[in-house]
DNA sequence: TATTGTTATACTCTATAACTATA
DNA sequence: TATAGTTATAGAGTATAACAATA
């Protein structure tokens, strides 16, 4: 189980060695998605409001939006006016409150949250690749624990 | 499709589950370091700049910074003037080359690196505090494995 | 000619506050 | 009175391009 090289798995790993490993993974991945996304002309605020919208099955108020996704009414504007100009999303008036606008993915911003999805889950099959299946469990379930110290943190509903 | 209870320790595992994971306890660690940075009045790129400084041993040029932190030179003056303003770090004349700006730590920024490195061992405690001593190990052994995968992103010299 | 750091300009994400049109 | 979305304004990070001083 120990490696002979690697200063992290040679005994003492001390922990704030683990996180720092943790945040390297992090940087790194989100700097690959953030490539990826950048091809598509996409940044990760507005690939997310698609991924969301493309999570529920119709439309989503604005509203709805700056709640889910955790930020000012403000800032879903500002989101939406860029995707809609895109081509991703469009703005329609909500059937019953006409303060409300729904905002739903046109043909185009489907598609770009479908192979978002299969861009995803290859990734994910690369990022894991030199792991075995028990040990992607493992590495679950470690994960898992740690997620539920922090718990905390209010996400979605 | 979707598996019975939870998707990710229940068997299956699937890569992409397990990478969703990985994402959120990186937004939640994130956020956290920001609360902390925002308490003294720092952000993230400015309080990396110190940290960076703090490092290595004397002040280091704006360009060897730009280096480092994977930025733009132009980008490095802007977190300097903020950390200058601040009093963290101090510009002074490269002894040789007249071109060049020497950066270094004021007391206040040494005091605030340091205190950086403390809080990050107590946060690093806290986010493992569930796990035992051979879990962390364990789990610091598979990031190393996933690591090294993704290794080809260059980073510092 | 190449390099260091700057000014100028621009884009993105984010936030608060004030305002509108509704509810 | 409260809510949905907007305009207005602002700060922060990031980038490219042009430029001055220096190497």
């Amino acid at each position: 189980m120990k490696s002979i090289q690697d200063p992290v798995t040679s005994g003492s790993a001390k922990q704030a060695d683990v996180l720092e490993r943790l945040f390297e993974l992090a940087v790194r991945l989100a700097d690959g998605m953030d490539r990826g996304l950048a091809e598509r002309g996409l940044t990760r605020a507005r690939a997310e409001l698609l991924w969301r919208l493309g999570q529920g099955e119709g439309g989503m108020t604005q509203r709805d939006l700056s709640v889910v996704l955790q930020c000012t009414p403000r800032n879903v504007t500002g989101l939406v006016d860029a995707l809609e100009a895109g081509g991703y999303v469009v703005r329609a008036p909500h059937p019953t409150d006409r303060r409300a606008t729904v905002v739903t993915l046109s043909g185009r911003g489907a598609a770009a949250a479908r192979s978002m999805g299969e861009e995803y889950a290859r990734a994910a099959d690369g990022i894991f690749a030199d792991l075995s299946a028990d040990e992607v469990e493992v590495f679950a379930v470690l994960l898992g624990r740690i997620l539920a110290r922090l718990a905390p943190v209010p996400r979605q509903a």
